[in-house]
DNA sequence: TAGTAAACGAGACGGTACGTCACGTCTTACC
DNA sequence: GGTAAGACGTGACGTACCGTCTCGTTTACTA
């Protein structure tokens, strides 16, 4: 997407309609036509950039949450877990969380989709994740024996878990609590 | 309102349609004239006893999984949470898996189905689960203290995060071992 | 239809509920179902007795316009005519023309049912016409030579061409005139 | 709204299967679907154009039936007319005339219907005639003091009763005798 | 007077067509 | 030359009625 400023002040139109009508009418309600109809853009304009009304979604979601973000590192672990997981919770509980979970619901029949959205939002997180969890473990405060890549689903999975099938709201109530019995359970064994 | 003999032969017909449908072509790939051509049933039948696509869908994924089975329990707790848990992997590794993710994606932007996957399918195994996991609490091998919804999260996420957002597909060869650090993190303090 | 009691309750049920509903929404609103419903009857029950909506509707509209009646003799055939006619007129100006315009109209595409509103509707009055125009004719008021069939068509026509085919209301207004025109050139040679 | 190449194409194509289908099914066994697949064009398509099933098959017989003719003027008024009226009973019957006798059936309850059948058949063919009988009156052949439209409708009512109430088919048989008639009580009193 | 067979109300059924919506492609006109 | 606009063929949607088919339930006649 190098073109010129046409392209670019259509790119902007369409990702920001995609996300106001997501988040407005729900991912059943978010039609390209609406979406070239509201972005003042051609349909063919928008099928010659994207693949799929899922992945036009994943943009605009992309768009809104930004990079995901370095773990801080105080030395705590639990905290610099909890925190970070507070402020996954947090964007989760947003309109965009509104909207990712609507491309996660397509992601559920649609393998490109998926990937997609483990390519561009799971990994990068994950990683960063892993990074932090890699220094716990050097510090001797985890076990060297769990792949550091379960470890960062046994912590998030939760998250997850109630966002996608949960009956009540996300909370970052009890978050902390969570963690340490997770970290409790990945300690180095005495 | 009397289901005659007709309405069960319908009811079975569409049913089976649905999820030998949704199997093969996919959530996306199943629609109400196909599962009505299928089961040679009009349309208007189906709308009378089905209210969307989605709650059919779940009907159906319902009629192959059964009811929900009780716990074992050998005494040992991890091993009944691990012969349990993989059991649900098998389950969800199948046809139904498939049919049931996406009913769980359609869910996302249906909150009705939502509440009805919920009340169908998770909450009698989670109830189930409960026991055997009080029965644990009881014989002072889990923290009183933690309620048992949230540990049943906790043993549960980390499957159905394999399922709906995980790149590999979900395999029963780790289970023990993540029930292990799952429960160690819910043993009382010593 | 000779049944019992049941029977006529339901008879006079469904050809009020059809005169009705026909006379409110239009031949084209006319719903067999409609008709059961507000007649409190079931669908079975019309079928039974009625072959189509459209002989249901005729025998609505020969229910509400009864029987056809003897011309007047006054000796005046102009006067006799325009008696006649103007109250014809009047007859299609209400509810029950309404409904048997809609009837004509279906008609027009069911040979079974045209054959019917010939049978029941105009034979009757055709030959009431014809007996009148009969007598005239053997008075020497009208030519022998043209047939009294005919002669029915040149006076009805265009009555009939006002309310299937014309932009004006059904009137009254000139009907006199248009008769004299009309028998002008039907009169005997000089 | 410009009609380009494709839509021309559909239009034909779309006029003629409306033709074919009701010429040969009759009006009630026309359906959108029907032409639809028939002509190769989308339901939408059809939808896009034309309002309703009827003003299509209003369109088709329009397409059809041509544009109305000059009357010819021999100066002899009966042998005009009579020519006249032999060359319409002979389109009405034929299949023109069996598609217009639906349309005609389902204008009588679509009072839109009735005013396009007024407006693009009768209208321009009544306004011919009616010139035609002006010169007529002009040249003292017939009385000055009948509206011309009265003239027309007692002209020509009794053919279209024929084809929309008669038991026997249309006929030009006694078309001569019938003007001859007509004209006789629209002559200047002597 | 009780028993029974019909006609009944109710309404689910397999269908057909409806008119609408959005899809993804394609063409035209403009900038 | 790329773009907005939007018509196109396609196909599924959810609805309205169709005419048929059980269902019990009256009800009126028969025994």
């Amino acid at each position: 997407m190098l073109e010129g400023m046409r392209s670019e002040r259509s790119r902007r139109a369409v990702l920001d309609a995609t996300f106001e009508i997501a988040a407005r009418k729900g991912y059943t309600g978010l039609t390209i036509e609406a979406v070239a109809a509201s972005a003042g853009v051609g349909k063919p304009t928008i099928y010659r950039w994207w693949q799929s009304k899922g992945v036009l979604a994943l943009d605009a979601v992309n768009d809104r949450m930004g990079q995901s973000r370095d773990f801080p590192d105080t030395g705590d672990i639990v905290a610099d877990l909890t925190h970070q997981a507070n402020l996954v919770i947090e964007q989760l509980r947003g309109d965009a969380g509104t909207v990712f979970r609507g491309v996660i619901g397509a992601a559920q029949s649609d393998p490109d989709l998926a990937a997609a959205v483990r390519e561009t939002i799971l990994a990068p997180r994950i990683s960063k994740c892993s990074d932090r969890l890699a220094r716990a473990v050097a510090a001797g405060e985890l076990r060297p024996d769990v792949p550091l890549y379960n470890m960062v689903e046994l912590l998030y999975a939760p998250i997850y878990y109630r966002m996608l099938l949960g009956s009540a709201d996300l909370s970052p109530h009890l978050t902390r609590a969570r963690i340490e019995y997770t970290l409790q359970g990945l300690r180095p064994r005495p």
